[in-house]
DNA sequence: AAAGCAACCAACCGCTTTCTG
DNA sequence: CCAGAAAGCGGTTGGTTGCTT
């Protein structure tokens, strides 16, 4: 298949925007929406390409941009997200409201990584996130198969069904801004051993969790949270976020 | 005061995926 | 079903700002 060409690279102009050309694409936007970014500059009189609207809009200009510097709490989702679904910006913006995948992905290597792994550098070598990430390499499949089953590792998938699918209750170590959705994960989790996914809580202690963490927290019976259980001190976020909430107020979240 | 450096973040590039005729 | 166009996405870059020496 032939590429579509790029942006126009004759006449267009490119790098920062100015706040005379925000305010055309926000007006424009507002009245007529933007069924296609690659005329809308044409006809809202812009001098950009399609690509560099569409961008400047979604990343800057919506106007349900959470502006600002994130939340411990957003740090934290963020940590667990990306643990969970890799390098999928979008899909972790998707559960962070306000805020975009490249503002996510500027804070994940501008700060949470380099925190990562400098905590790395002083907990267990054989329980660190960067550890976690290389046994990768030879991967079993996790099976969250119904509402009242345990999260399962078997050595290979046996056909194409077999592709997880975790509940609404164990997304909801992504905060409580995951909502009615199923968190699905293509299939692959890593290499580990048995001892590291472990349910957090079982039917019989899930009723020391502060509800608003619990997604389908009327269903008792199914596991609620998996976090991984190896984590040293302070890595053990998962569990320092959703468990020990103490009175059910906000969570006190470690320091890295 | 200024030069050097690091951190931050907006924006770009190019590849992949989805849509449409 | 196919090809081309459009949109989406993640990696990377480069300009700006603030801090340190």
């Amino acid at each position: 298949m032939v590429r579509a060409p790029c942006c126009e690279k004759t006449g267009l102009k490119k790098g920062p925007w100015t706040s005379e050309e925000d305010q055309i694409l926000i007006s424009y936007i507002q009245t007529y929406g933007h069924g296609n970014w690659r005329a809308l500059p044409k006809h809202a009189g812009l001098l950009r390409c399609g690509k560099s609207c569409r961008l400047r809009w979604i990343n800057y200009l919506r106007p349900d941009i959470k502006r600002g510097n994130f939340t411990r709490e957003e740090e934290y989702a963020i940590i667990n997200l990306h643990e969970r679904l890799g390098n999928r910006w979008s899909a972790i913006a998707a559960r962070l409201p306000g805020r975009t995948d490249n503002e996510i992905k500027n804070v994940w290597h501008t700060h949470l990584k380099k925190r990562l792994q400098k905590h790395d550098n002083t907990t267990s070598p054989t329980c660190s996130t960067s550890n976690l990430t290389s046994q990768y390499a030879e991967p079993e499949y996790v099976h969250f198969e119904s509402a009242t089953s345990h999260a399962s590792v078997s050595p290979q998938p046996s056909s194409s069904d077999d592709v997880s699918s975790v509940t609404e209750a164990s997304a909801a170590m992504g905060h409580n801004m995951i909502k009615d959705e199923k968190f699905e994960l293509d299939a692959t989790f890593p290499h580990i051993d048995d001892s590291f996914w472990s349910e957090a809580l079982s039917a019989d202690n899930s009723s020391d969790i502060p509800l608003e963490f619990l997604e389908g927290a009327n269903d008792r019976t199914q596991p609620q949270v998996l976090f991984p259980s190896c984590m040293g001190d302070g890595m053990e976020f998962w569990y320092d976020l959703f468990i020990k909430t103490g009175d059910g107020g906000t969570p006190e979240l470690p320091e890295f």
